[in-house]
DNA sequence: CGGTTTGTTGAAACAGCTCAAGAAATGTGG
DNA sequence: CCACATTTCTTGAGCTGTTTCAACAAACCG
């Protein structure tokens, strides 16, 4: 099953004639190699994409030289479901580790939600799921500590991953550097670097060898402030 | 005709029809003080709404008081069309100033969606374009200077309320405090009265009396990294 | 007109950045 | 499986940006 169906599902009741209907998506199947470019900025495209295995990011450049990922997008993220309504690209996604994406057609989309007006609205909820996101991720910039950002990064994607059916038991792969990390929160490598240390001597939570060893969930989500609400990871007709 | 209309119109084509089917929407006309609750965090609303006048605000607050606005919404902008999805709030929005904001029932959005599917997908478009602004926000928050991330908001707001029709030359009325602003770009607001004093000494804009003036958008947006692409503001099918 | 909110200023403390260098881990070709 | 090259992680030191606290001035409101 398609990690993205099994998100779906925790978010809402699937049919099987829905199921079957997003299983017949046609998906061309593309791997890249960590770091390379998936949808170009300013490109129009005429297909959208899923991230099937790996992780995939959102980022902007600045003059600097200077980057800022804007979305993290896992196993069962449909990415690039934006681009179907804004034509044009305003920022570029690339491949974080060796990933597999899956491309569909804009005319594949548009055909599955005029025959199913509720899988319609569950793409729409995808999409409103990842606007979601990024307010959570505003509100940990604009107020939260260094500690608290990535705790609460931490306590998000284990979340994320494990609703996408690819972490249990506290613990998943995270495959980012931690100069990834530091785009991903706005942050200097250096700083990052020390207050991961920091954050390791709480023993709430470990990372070392590419994976995420969460202790101490509700301390950790208490440490960050971390209220998974917006992830909207509860069955509701919508 | 509605804002939200003239905002809609600077980025599709719209029927003779759809505009009639968007002006009978039944909206129920609530008035708010400024600071008023207009969506309690936590509630399950059974209505979204639109502001008419004035301007609002998503927010999240913190333990220790903080706030952060995750999105600032102007006439014309259809505030609450994520929750016909998400359902539960994960965040409230109040009124900033003075404000009129109507309220339509998902029965009557969800009807007018299934009567023209095009309009259904603009509904989509709004919300994600709101996802597309929050991308910019974690961008300025992330890694642009305090001065930079005040220019880059007036200049984003200015383009925004020209869509929407209550804006031209360069100047529009902003009602909000230094305090609110710091709030939105997550800063004190001693550090922001400091560096607006800076901004205003370049000349390129000013802000007094509650009304903001570019005197130089060009240099404003080439100072801020300003590239207003993530608006949408391009005609085009959707 | 007086009370309250908003804007402004100074000074000290702290958080986070940059630069630079060395250590550890990872990957690659032989 | 080893040796080497490259990337990533870690550390120190000095500097810049931002916050906090506290006070006062200016603007706004009833």
């Amino acid at each position: 099953m398609l990690p993205f169906v099994r998100a779906l599902s925790k978010r809402d009741r699937l049919s099987v004639a829905e199921i079957t209907l997003l299983n017949s998506l046609p998906f061309r199947k593309v791997a890249f190699v960590p770091g390379a470019e998936i949808i170009a900025e300013d490109s129009r495209p005429g297909e959208s994409c899923m991230v099937m295995r790996g992780f995939a990011a959102r980022s902007h450049y600045l003059r600097n030289g200077g980057r800022q990922i804007t979305a993290l997008h896992v196993p069962g993220d449909f990415v690039d479901l934006h681009a179907y309504l804004l034509k044009v690209m305003d920022h570029g996604v690339a491949a974080i580790n060796s990933c597999e994406v899956g491309f569909t057609s804009y005319d594949s989309i548009r055909r599955a939600t005029e025959q199913s007006p509720h899988l319609g609205r569950l793409f729409w909820l995808s999409t409103v799921i990842d606007g979601a996101v990024q307010r959570a991720w505003i509100t940990c910039m604009g107020r939260l500590s260094t500690k608290q950002r990535i705790a609460h990064f931490l306590c998000e994607l284990y979340l994320r991953l494990e609703a996408a059916g690819i972490a249990s038991d506290n613990r998943y792969a995270l495959p980012l550097t931690q100069t990834q990390l530091g785009d991903l929160l706005g942050l200097s490598v250096v700083h990052i670097n020390r207050k991961l240390q920091e954050l390791r001597s709480t023993r709430l939570v470990d990372w070392k060898g590419g994976m995420v060893f969460i202790n101490d969930f509700d301390a950790l989500a208490e440490l960050a402030e971390f209220d998974p609400t917006y992830l909207s990871l509860r069955i509701e007709p919508r």
